[in-house]
DNA sequence: AACAAAGATGCAGGCACTGCAAACTTGCGC
DNA sequence: GCGCAAGTTTGCAGTGCCTGCATCTTTGTT
């Protein structure tokens, strides 16, 4: 649980009514599944009402993922600190820190939470994709971090890349129970990506039939794979 | 719109019902957004009572996003005629060649889909991240070609990455208002994460400072960057 | 203790979505 | 053509998510 460092009883109160309703609402849909518990049953578990439920989550959704958006602001703001001079790639992985530590510092919730997201796909997407925002925050962020125009669609593509990278890694850590720490699973998973995702049947070196690096396209509009009728 | 080549009657219909639906979904949606418009409304505007709606759509959003489901299994399909020999990243942008076509061939409608759900995240999480028992399917194709086991990490993020790539590729087609091929956009991309994302300011040289290709992990458990309190 | 701000609750209502049963259409064999 | 079987559409009733509004209770301050 995070600190409720010098807050007043109203807002420690409300810390732990939005705790309580998110613990009751991961342990329930774990137990049952997504459309097995309803609003109702989660506020009653957490001793609210069920309309006070919607004063602290939007959706019953937003109960079991967490404060995704929130979480992403923080990234935003980490990347502000790490030096300019930082490439890319590194920059972001150095960015998320912060968020990895407060899984692994959560673990035993965020266990639960991936293994419900996990089960209901629509929550999955939910979890790392979603506002537009602030992700386009980010993309404009890198942006200038790399000196790109904001719509060539380089910045975009590290962001997303980086994402799906962020989101495997999780599954991975969850899947294993937790076993490796995150921020190992996150570190390979960046490695793999910056070494172009070599297919390792060719030794890690980049295939030669592989388009170029600089090339900004190679006639892929054929379509050499036949599709059966 | 997609041939009907030697359906009966009765199919027939039931593609033009379900393409109405879809259409009218964007069209009205387009107009006045998400939650400006009923089901009803979409049904009305399409001829058919609400309840026929759910019998082509399991959701309203499902209507706006087209059946990613199908394509996924196309795309699975694909890449079950693409030589084994082919590496892992190239595989993938062939056996995604066939969607490309249709999207390219029905711009009109897609580049509306694109709009619609480029305005509302929650759809933009579904069309392309999506359904669990197709993705492990791809995971484990991709396992199978590289020799890889399916849980060591690599299949996985192989998938979630150029799902990402695709996602960029699409929203920058339609920001574009479809000027550039599709394809071009893809391979551009593709090309990208095949280098490793390279900063440009490193001349598209992996950065020495990134984790060596085979590295299992080197040490990210730290905070080097710190947050404000 | 009194007051103001903020939170919790109940209630009414809109809308998404589902199961069921009753029409209705279509395809097919006669 | 006729009628049957299978598939489709539709209405209806019901559940549950979510919202706006009015009211009551709690909390922090003077």
């Amino acid at each position: 649980m995070t600190i409720d460092e010098g807050l007043g009883r109203r807002d420690r109160k409300k810390r732990q009514t939005r705790a309580a309703l998110a613990a009751a609402a991961l342990r329930l849909v774990a137990e049952r599944g997504l459309d097995q518990v309803t609003v109702e049953e989660i506020s009653e578990a957490a001793d609210v009402s069920a309309r006070t439920f919607f004063n602290y989550f939007a959706t019953k959704d937003d109960a079991l993922t967490g404060d995704t958006e929130g979480d992403r602001e923080r990234v935003l703001r980490a990347l502000d600190t790490v030096p300019a001079q930082v490439p890319a790639l590194r920059a972001i992985r150095l960015a998320l820190a912060g968020v990895i530590d407060e899984v692994e510092g959560d673990a035993a919730l965020w266990l639960l939470r991936m293994q419900v997201v996990m089960q209901h796909p629509v929550l999955l997407a939910r979890l790392v994709s979603g506002n537009a925002a602030t992700e386009q925050a980010m993309v404009e962020a890198l942006a200038a971090r790399t000196g790109h125009s904001c719509d060539d669609g380089y910045p975009a593509l590290v962001v997303a890349v980086t994402g799906a990278a962020l989101r495997t890694a999780m599954v991975r850590w969850a899947t294993g129970g937790g076993a490796r720490p995150l921020a190992e699973l996150l570190d390979e998973a960046f490695a793999a990506v910056a070494a172009g995702l070599p297919d390792p049947r060719t030794g890690g070196v980049v295939d030669p039939t592989t388009d170029p690096p600089g090339a900004t396209a190679s006639g892929g509009q054929r379509t050499p794979v036949r599709k059966r009728p």
